[in-house]
DNA sequence: TATTGTTATACTCTATAACTATA
DNA sequence: TATAGTTATAGAGTATAACAATA
């Protein structure tokens, strides 16, 4: 019915009704992320996706690789293939699990957490530009917010690490 | 270098060097709520795709299809079938450019704009539940910097909508 | 009986190439 | 020549089902 006033200022300004949408907002911003992030992690086995199981390998997020593909939502099948190829390149291993028989340990080998460092500090050039716009403690914030929200969906246990075994801990670094 | 200090509260804590890891951050978020908004999309043509191009098409958020497509981050090709689906569904029509017979002009029909509100409806309260540990004004501030970075991006052109056509205008409500 | 990891198979999704029509 | 839209085909990616080992 009634026509909405566009004539507010159009430079950088979405359409409007798409400001407060949340849905479109996450989803533009990790695509910008991720394609910000693609020249960093292109060499990595699975990209973007290998770069985040390198993490989970490297931080110990996830006790074994079930764990860890339920953190990376992919499908358990998927996680085969994904460490398979994290392994050939050296960069995790599987290791037997003590505790349970049936499961492996990931854990990031030394070259994996190099290669994930160097990464890292690539991805953090790119996210430069990405955060132009944000203040540094606007960044902190928006961290810190997007940080409480991951934590408050619990889609991967926050146990601690059982990981540290008597080889070089990964997680120190 | 430093051992950084790992003494503190470990509930609700994501594993060590990971909250402040943003696309770690960025893609457990997006996630959540791509599954938290799930059943709010399950019954749009393509899910949460079809969902966001159906906003973009009720935003007039691209001027034609290829724009579209750019903003949705998908190739031209697959958005042929995503317009056709949410076509044959009634909530899309495809509206000749008269500035251009090349192009078609992706717009949100009356039912599609009516879907579009109660998905968007039903999102909502999804995404309370989602937000439950930021405060009102937290909220307000996360989608604000979250837009300010989207429109840093030019993913899509933030172009003056054309198809304020004869007909009703979906963009209004 | 349930779960972990694995493999093989079938399925879905996506991209490449080619085509038509416009610019 | 370049671009928008479309189509068909091939490829990549994904999930389903079955299996062995272990809890």
């Amino acid at each position: 019915m009634a026509e909405t006033s566009r004539t507010d200022s159009q430079s950088n300004a979405l359409p409007a009704g798409l400001e407060d949408n949340l849905g479109w907002l996450l989803a533009q911003c990790f695509r910008a992320h991720m394609i910000a992030a693609e020249t960093a992690v292109a060499d990595l086995p699975h990209g973007a996706r290998g770069y985040l199981a390198l993490c989970g390998a490297a931080t110990c997020s996830a006790r074994n690789q079930a764990e860890l593909a339920k953190q990376l939502g992919v499908d358990r099948t998927v996680m085969v293939y994904l460490v398979d190829d994290l392994e050939k390149a050296g960069l995790v291993e599987r290791l037997p699990d003590p505790a349970d028989r049936r499961s492996r340990l990931i854990r990031a080998t030394v070259a994996g957490v190099e290669r994930l460092n160097a990464a890292q500090h690539a991805i953090s050039a790119a996210e430069s530009a990405l955060l132009a716009t944000l203040g540094q403690d606007e960044q902190r914030q928006l961290r810190e917010m997007l940080h409480r929200i991951a934590a408050s969906q619990v889609l991967g246990p926050a146990a601690p690490c059982p990981n540290a075994g008597p080889g070089a801990d990964p997680c120190s670094s």
